[in-house]
DNA sequence: CTGAAAGCGCTTACAG
DNA sequence: CTGAAAGCGCTTACAG
């Protein structure tokens, strides 16, 4: 078994110094063509690689970014790291993927391992417990240590770093608008419980729509889910409650959950109840029917965040500016109508 | 902007040596209680942490495992890398996920790239491409050099190293039967191209079932996609010439894409037609009718898969055995009926 | 043209 | 009890 080759060992198979090797290996013009393709043949030869680990101590910069999101089954968190990655991958960056689980704590833990020396930036979408404390010291302590951040999606306004957002609310009050341009007259809401950023501004949309058509808000055509495991549940009591003739639901899992229950009843779709979604995934693609709903583009708000967090990491290095000015990236949102609206 | 403080900077406010430092820092008792508790009081006012690049240059190891995945939309592999997550998190690895796209020449890059040192371990499902070409070269590069891998779900059994599999003759043997218990008389495969690993294995399981009931093998029955793009092409012509009664598909998306077609031509599912997917992921869960289906567990797979790398990172400390001997696990599936079958 | 030395941030065997 | 030195693998300013 071939353990992996050094310089040094080069060098004393050559009878030269490292530094002639180290030079040769970078073609460096002072270095006699004779000593340099000998190097460079033998290091060939031997497969040698430069051991990244000691690049990265020697130059302070990693070339490993991590982006932080609160789970991987949500499809809308797994195109927005094919985003991320291929503009990554493009500039010689590496990704690495952490998982939050939604978890404060687990969020802290892996900020903090990875701030000490391992990556060179932060791409992050907060975890609903850390959006419900309100408890942003992991991410200033990142910045104040002089490491970029980028924040996606679920972001702290009052944090100042990069951010990259849809309009959340004026993509709900499309959505909404949209349903009342059918003339619906009892238009639900399922939203998330108010601490989760998204799910705010979602349900704002939602009433500043009524309120742009003059119609009044009812707090009964709202339901507020907390608790992932009563989804089937709230939802369920809404439908046989309100009686809703179309419904905007804040992502996609709510909305099919609604679908299905609704089906159960006997209840059609869309002739006797429109659904519309929030992400363009997986399951609103092959719902039957499938599902209208708000596209989120995740693809390109990864590549966006990337790019500007390579761009800060890459400008860094020419000026230590101190006049830091941050970006907040907004992109544009689209409805893509499907079966589930008439 | 504070910058990350060192062992140095401590040393010197201090007025003491490095070494001091270091070893205060260890809880060594070789550093009198006085200083030692002045180190850390100082350390953990400036929140001295320790340069994980340093320390990875120092011990040769990094605490970091790499996952290697053809992609990340596809439910299954996003299940897997949940499970290599929670283990190695818990076991204290950072885990580093890359995407090679289906690509070969991603696949050599990324594995080459962080061979060099970035990483302990590989965890990795092949691409397409890879199985194709049957080029391993990649990978043995990497075992000689001493690094271990773990292989998953697409793998290469001539390259010596853990693996860890599911049954997949087995489990397309078992849906096959099942199938064929229900007195269906014409029952189709969607399949993809040979080459790939699983695909070919999930066919001879489907032959094999039919061999066992001496029912005789129909090539028509069986289509081979191998354009994604085409999918829907190949099997829509596939229902109308073979009007089949029963389909075993070998991932979901050939399954609910079945599904969909079939409904479109008013054909009645389960009624008219049973579909058995494979991959027990959102979209099975979500369709309508639901999708009976075979279920890969792809969160043991990659806890097992997490599991046996760092338990042969962690002994290759102890003993330099030259005696390797490999395993491979086989995690058993289950057949998980829906709606989409009497 | 070549090489010795310093340095990135850390640990640890060894001397005192 | 404390510290100087060597070393992990590399690069580069400086001497010769």
């Amino acid at each position: 078994m071939k353990r992996k080759v050094t310089l040094k060992q080069i060098a004393k198979e050559l009878d030269v110094s490292i530094s002639t090797v180290s030079k040769s290996l970078r073609n460096s013009l002072e270095i006699s063509e004779d000593t340099r393709l000998k190097v460079q043949a033998f290091a060939k030869l031997y497969n040698y690689k430069p051991n990244n680990i000691a690049l990265s101590l020697k130059n302070k910069k990693t070339k490993t970014i991590c982006i932080i999101i609160p789970e991987i089954i949500h499809h809308f968190f797994a195109t927005v790291i094919s985003g991320v990655e291929q503009v990554a991958n493009e500039k010689g960056y590496n990704v690495l993927i952490c998982l939050s689980d939604e978890s404060f704590d687990k969020e802290v833990i892996n900020m903090e391992m990875l701030a000490s020396g391992s990556i060179d930036g932060f791409i992050i979408s907060l975890s609903k417990e850390t959006q419900n404390r309100k408890d942003f010291h992991h991410l200033e302590e990142v910045i104040n240590q002089g490491m970029p951040i980028v924040m996606f999606d679920r972001i702290a306004n009052d944090i100042l770093c990069d951010k990259v957002i849809i309009d959340d609310q004026q993509a709900a009050l499309n959505a909404t608008q949209f349903l009342i341009d059918k003339e619906y007259k009892k238009i639900g809401l399922l939203s998330t419980v108010d601490y989760v950023s998204v799910g705010k501004l979602r349900t704002e949309g939602y009433m500043k729509a009524l309120a742009n058509n003059n119609i009044p808000f009812k707090s009964n055509l709202v339901v507020k889910i907390e608790d992932m495991t009563a989804i089937e549940a709230e939802i369920d009591q809404f439908l046989v409650r309100e009686k809703p003739d179309a419904l905007f639901a804040v992502n996609e899992l709510f909305a099919v959950t609604a679908l299905k229950l609704a089906q159960k009843k006997g209840i059609k779709i869309p002739e006797e109840l429109s659904i519309i979604g929030f992400t363009d995934g997986i399951i609103s693609k092959f719902s039957s029917p499938t599902i209208t709903t708000v596209s989120q583009n995740g693809v390109k708000m990864g590549a966006v965040a990337a790019q500007m967090l390579i761009e800060r990491l890459e400008k860094e290095e020419e000026e230590e500016e101190e006049n830091e000015t941050y970006r907040t990236e907004v992109i544009e949102t689209e409805l893509i109508e499907r079966e589930s609206t008439l």
